[in-house]
DNA sequence: TGACTAATTTGGAACGTTCCAATTAAGTAG
DNA sequence: CTACTTAATTGGAACGTTCCAAATTAGTCA
């Protein structure tokens, strides 16, 4: 029950040495003989020696600590991403400030520079809605890295990782139209993100692509949760000429978009198709299986990691943008059958 | 791009002040003069002066950061609990590393280990599975205030805070039994947890208390998970009796459940009865909307943030278990009509 | 043995704060 | 003007590391 945790010095009385060679042997330094390293090693752990990791910061002025900050944790896709982010964070020895902003843009800066104060090495983030280039551009100039996912930030010099919502938003489209389908709703998502317009448009090309009309009733904007899945359905079903197979904005909105046709008596991929756009975890297992743009957010909060402590260990920041490419997943919510292999887009 | 950060002394050179100055202008002292006050702060504001809060934590030798580590932020359960952490944890000021340990015991260890080494204030851990009081008993040794969620773990001296399962369970079972339910299952979860244990006693306690006899085979046990659930369904469709509804171990498996039916073309709330345990987000928009037991799990982050503050603002860590009660929410998932008030339990 | 090289070890200074005791400045009463 | 109180300000030590230049010890060769 010491009141005051032991440091370095502690150690080195009790070995009758300097704490120069305590730090030495720390930092695992071939420069110290073996006889010294294993008594002070030894004396390390009887002693419950515990690093302080803060104090080594401040002298070498860096640290091991990243930040993160997510809009929506309560979003499996996002804590999927936060999770592959984890993941190399963690096995890099970094540890991470992880927070959730809720789509609140003052929530998300007063973390950052709450994080900022700590001494983030490296900060990711997946931006609040309206989050702009100002937000984090104090951080950015006084040269801490920034890797911003998911939903890029015009104007910002930072690296962006971005899946390629364009193409994945087309090649569902066309999946559909492969399967018959001529009446296709795009369902979901804010109009005021880059997400949303750069699906929106591979949705609108898709359609052209094949000379099909497009009716601007058929976007059928809502929030991008079950709820707003859900939602879009009512409103679609008020249509005198309903869709007959809908591209939705991610697997969210699609899960409600299901429970919403259920509630209107009609089976999802029976005599409807649903598209989601992820492939969140939940996406395989969910009956009907959801055919779905695969965007693998665990990879991608791996490569997002990746990218980051590159730029941290390297001292370089370049600003590369990043869009990985995604693939559709066909299961069984638009009718194919079970049996029909992946396809890659 | 100055190569160096700006530090309490550049500002102090500049106003032709001390460097103790403007420390007593950064705690808001009221010794300093308003003039002197004035200049400072705006010349804070204006070299762009950031705080650094790591060199305050060596000097005072306590910290503004508390750790989180959940067993699984993938489960909307565990997120929403992190969620309600966060939100207390930075409302107080604080920061957060947040860790997420995948059920992993040595995954945790280490993260705990990294946590203590950047010197936390303090630490909630919803632990993973077969963790062992001994995992933290150096961090708990060292007077770093500890609260553990949702899980309990016998032996630890530690704050715990955990929702009443087995009333839950009790009681939600009671609600089917009042349904006019006889052969009830319980569906999901892993056999050594003690939050199943408590559930299943909640369950069998009300059959027993109304007299019918329980059936060994109906505890069905599989991963918490909505594959879980899925899983579940299958084996007890190869049961010659089978029951008329289940209560799950969790809302995931309840999902799972109401696919694994549906696969089987049985249609939850209508020919089976599903109630869920959580009340995670989703539970009120899928369809059917599910009865669940609420536990509110941001609310419990809250508490728990709210429990662990505490103990660390008033340096007293007594060691206090919290039991929260819980709810029936009743909605759709059992057949009731929809009109039906939520019901207090 | 002496001189030289290689292998270890070691004092401080420094990182950016806080805090205490002490100093200086400004009022105030006699 | 002195003595005293109150208001502001300040230097320096301390927190636990790292890092550098310098010192010590050991080893080697002639």
């Amino acid at each position: 029950m010491s009141r005051t945790r032991t440091s370095i010095v502690d150690i080195a009385r009790a070995a009758g040495v300097s704490k120069s060679t305590v730090s030495l042997v720390l930092q695992g330094s071939p420069l110290v003989n073996e006889k010294t390293r294993e008594k002070v090693s030894g004396l390390i752990r009887d002693l419950g020696y515990v690093y302080n990791r803060g104090a080594a910061n401040l002298r070498q002025s860096k640290s091991k600590i990243v930040g993160i900050v997510v809009n929506d944790l309560t979003n499996s896709f996002f804590a999927e991403l936060a999770v592959g982010m984890d993941l190399v964070v963690q096995s890099a020895g970094y540890v991470q400030f992880l927070a959730h902003s809720g789509e609140s843009i003052d929530r998300q800066r007063q973390v950052i520079a709450s994080m900022r104060e700590n001494g983030i090495a490296g900060l990711i983030l997946s931006p609040a809605r309206g989050t702009e280039a100002n937000d984090i551009k104090p951080l950015v100039e006084s040269g801490v890295p920034v890797v911003v996912v998911v939903r890029n930030m015009p104007g910002a010099k930072v690296s962006t990782l971005l899946s390629d919502n364009y193409a994945g938003a087309k090649v569902a489209v066309r999946h559909l139209i492969g399967l018959g389908h001529r009446r296709i709703a795009f369902i979901g998502g804010f109009l005021d993100t880059a997400v949303f317009a750069d699906r929106a448009r591979g949705y609108r090309d898709a359609l052209v692509e094949a000379a099909i009309p497009l009716d601007e009733n058929f976007i059928i904007h809502s929030a991008p949760s079950r709820a707003g899945g859900v939602a879009g359905v009512e409103r679609m079903m008020t249509f005198p000429r309903r869709p007959t197979a809908a591209l939705c904005f991610n697997d969210a909105v699609a899960f409600g978009v299901c429970d919403g046709l259920r509630a209107n008596n009609i089976e999802p991929g029976k005599g409807f198709g649903v598209i989601g756009f992820d492939d969140v975890i939940e996406a395989k297992t969910a009956v009907p299986a959801l055919t779905t743009v695969s965007v693998d957010p665990q990879g991608m909060g791996q490569r997002a990691a990746q990218l980051l402590l590159k730029q941290i260990n390297s001292g370089q920041i370049d600003q590369e943008t990043i869009v990985t490419s995604v693939r559709l997943v066909v299961r069984q919510s638009c009718g194919t059958p079970v049996k029909q292999a992946e396809e890659i887009a």
